[in-house]
DNA sequence: ACTGATGCATTGTCCGACAATATGTCAATT
DNA sequence: AATTGACATATTGTCGGACAATGCATCAGT
């Protein structure tokens, strides 16, 4: 029974994290603002006294995230990371967790419904008018199963997108990266249920321009269930994992 | 009216872009299975024909997304993303978007009583021996503010393990993140609603443990609600944007 | 079975160099 | 005045080589 000391694990963080940790939180402070240049890489070496090479390293890392591109593809500014190449890292986590379409299906239930009540009282003229020039696209695309999936896929964008909130576009990303266009897809081709589509997205959108916030909801539920039937009926295995 | 001729612009990726994306594909393709080990740089730089500083480069690019991670502190062993990792880059990037505790607000009326009701039938004996745990450990720390703070995020977290869904579990991260620890934290501090939070969380309990979707669900969404109403009476900024 | 010495492999960091390209300046041309 | 061209400058992308630190395997010694 020897007597024991702890010691608390030393955390030696290889510089080029250091580096990278330090830019970002000078980023997300606000202390470099977005649209702002990053300084040169020679100057943030001098600054951080190491080697251009370990910068460029720590600046790679924070590349990837999105909150670094490149205004002219040579100098680096601090831009707003675009939501897709958010979403894109979310995504790949996704599948490589071998995330289900069950488990998809699931997150869209919580999402959509409360996407489309949040719009009733959130959207603007605008968002309104390209819903509805969605609705007139969509009836003209009825038949051509590829043009209906993304009409289909864009009224759902659109809806959330006039419910103004980043917190929920970002959230419900992977459902349009992963999830409608191979399941819905799939819906499409088997069952053609052209029509069904049109007529819910209808209710929506008339319940939205109505301000009402509960048939907005009600109509979304319906919408997905009625997906998630044509999904089982087409036979599709819809407790596999989702294929990139 | 000159005639003009249509290029399409040029794309220069640079190097290390490109080998990085050809082993984030070998990645996500399969080729190379998540706990096997990535060749060394030496090698790799052979493979691809370029130097080893640009090989470090395109695994930095990598490693920000979490699907690299080191197995010894040295090797790079391709991992499943760990979820925090994922959620960071979203957290920042919300961050970065301004996101108001009024956005984030309306996420988790959407998730957290959805998980709550995914968790009645998806809950192992494991998860309920967890969430039965922390509410014996809520009850008893009570009265200290930032433990009460973790005790309480934690409840929400096991909850949300407690559906198995990977998806919803990445959804809601940003709240763990962003929005308990700030926003929860200042209603405790302001109002110390101990008990209120514990009630709440007991029924929950044991609606899952009765398997009752429909009352889990609903407690939580009172439980929700009773959060916002702490904020709203704190006179807190709901609507303005958080703060890193 | 533990310890220690040794050597090798691999990563982290540094340095210096050069090519390619965007930017700014200034003169020449129209 | 506006455009063009020539030129210097700044910055990034890529290269090659170097060395230290550290993890790993092996092997001997006790």
């Amino acid at each position: 029974m020897t007597k024991q000391v702890n010691f608390k694990k030393i955390a030696h963080q290889p510089a080029y994290r250091v580096v990278s940790e330090k830019i970002r939180k000078a980023i997300v402070s606000g202390e470099i603002k977005t649209g702002e240049l990053l300084p040169t890489e020679t100057n943030l070496a001098e600054q951080f006294g190491v080697t251009r090479s370990t910068v460029r390293e720590a600046i790679r890392l924070l590349e990837h995230g999105g909150i670094l591109g490149r205004a002219d593809r040579k100098r680096l500014v601090v831009t707003l990371p675009p939501t897709d190449t958010v979403a894109r890292t979310v995504s790949s986590a996704l599948l490589m967790h071998q995330v289900t379409y069950e488990e998809l299906w699931q997150v869209a239930m919580g999402l959509e419904p409360l996407a489309s009540k949040l719009a009733c009282t959130a959207a603007t003229r605008k968002d309104k008018l390209l819903l509805a020039a969605n609705l007139v696209h969509t009836r003209e695309v009825m038949d051509d199963h590829d043009a209906l999936l993304d009409a289909e896929i864009g009224f759902h964008n659109l809806l959330a997108e006039a419910t103004h909130n980043s917190a929920l576009l970002l959230a419900r990303a992977p459902l349009n990266e992963l999830f409608y266009p191979v399941a819905w897809g799939a819906v499409i081709r088997a069952l053609s249920p052209g029509e069904r589509i049109l007529v819910a997205h209808q209710h929506i959108y008339g319940a939205i321009c109505e301000n009402n916030p509960d048939k907005a909801e009600e109509w979304m539920k319906k919408h997905m269930l009625d997906f998630r039937r044509g999904i089982e009926m087409g036979n599709l295995g819809f407790d596999q994992p989702v294929k990139g």
